[in-house]
DNA sequence: CACGGATCGTAGGGGATCAAACTATCTTGG
DNA sequence: CCAAGATAGTTTGATCCCCTACGATCCGTG
């Protein structure tokens, strides 16, 4: 939690910079508790890890005024202009009714463009405008010093190996979907 | 709400088995989009494979009629018997409030006591019921399968980098608070 | 011993996400 | 060519989570 003993001087209670989520979780000062066997289960480890990324990098998209998810919304389109938002979410892993308001946001502020498809009017064609251009580059220099931090924290000798193995987690752990 | 317990081991695949929460993502028979950079950043492999973790342990306590989220929960207060809820959170790296209704339901189920503290009386002092007991053996032996998956996949030579490295992302990213 | 600040658990609000249901459209077998 | 089934996107409902606010309680100071 926050500073659990050592009551600060309580200076400037600012509350919070105002839209940049906190999202703090466990974390240094805590007592720590006895884990058990959790204290060696990767799934919970991986839990946590994730949970610190996924907050740490938040903090600095929120300081450049854009949410996190529109990095790898933004980036999948630039890769893959005229895609559809069903792919999209593939992509990203996200729900195709998650991205839904998503993408109706960022339309709105004219971050992307959904033309109809010409040949399936059912789908849109997703591409990013100029503003969506510049907003993945600042998104882009973001997402490159957290992962620099991710990367310091892995450490060089074994980043490849770690990088290879989350793949392995993330193709390896399909629903198996019998029948 | 959430009454997921005892729902029929009816392995039906019909309709998503009540409860038993499906929670696909991304996957196998997409087209495979160009990623960009993306492809190659921690952070977004680390969210893929957590979130597959997840669902893949949240299909096997659904098989047992429990929640994901008990796991920890009961391990924890096992490992520390008359601990505070705000302790019980900062463990499994949950905010207090988010505790609140789990444990409440917890509670609910006969699966922990939340007797009052003697020593604080704004505090709980939580202990597991037999039954709370009973439920964590079960939840034990499939978070153990889990993990074993989950081991398979990462491989045994780097195992112990591989959980040594999470370690270090959580702890090394957390929130400056300089404040 | 009274008071102000910190902490415990709870309630309420809001965000993100998935699943199911629905409409519009496409595709395919007869 | 047409009906049946599949697919794209949206809507709605539910779950999970965090944050803030709050009352109750604890604790350190004067």
């Amino acid at each position: 939690m926050a500073q659990p003993s050592r009551s600060p001087p309580s200076r400037a209670r600012r509350p919070a910079a105002e839209g940049v989520p906190r999202l703090r979780v466990l974390h240094g000062g805590a007592p720590a508790l006895r884990l058990g066997p959790l204290g060696e289960a990767l799934g919970f480890h991986l839990r946590l890890a994730q949970e610190a990324s996924f907050a740490a990098f938040a903090r600095r998209t929120g300081e450049a005024g854009l949410k996190p998810g529109f990095f790898a919304t933004l980036a999948v389109i630039h890769e893959n202009p005229g895609l559809s938002q069903t792919a999209l979410g593939n992509a990203v892993g996200r729900d195709k009714s998650t991205l839904t308001p998503r993408l109706a946001e960022m339309e709105r502020e004219g971050l992307i463009r959904r033309g109809r498809s010409t040949t399936d009017r059912r789908s849109y064609a997703l591409t990013l405008t100029p503003a969506g251009e510049e907003a993945l580059s600042i998104l882009g220099t973001h997402a490159a010093a957290h992962d620099a931090q991710l990367d310091a924290l892995v450490g060089p000798e074994i980043r490849a190996a770690f990088l290879d193995a989350l793949r392995r987690l993330n193709q390896g752990l399909e629903p198996e979907d019998d029948e």
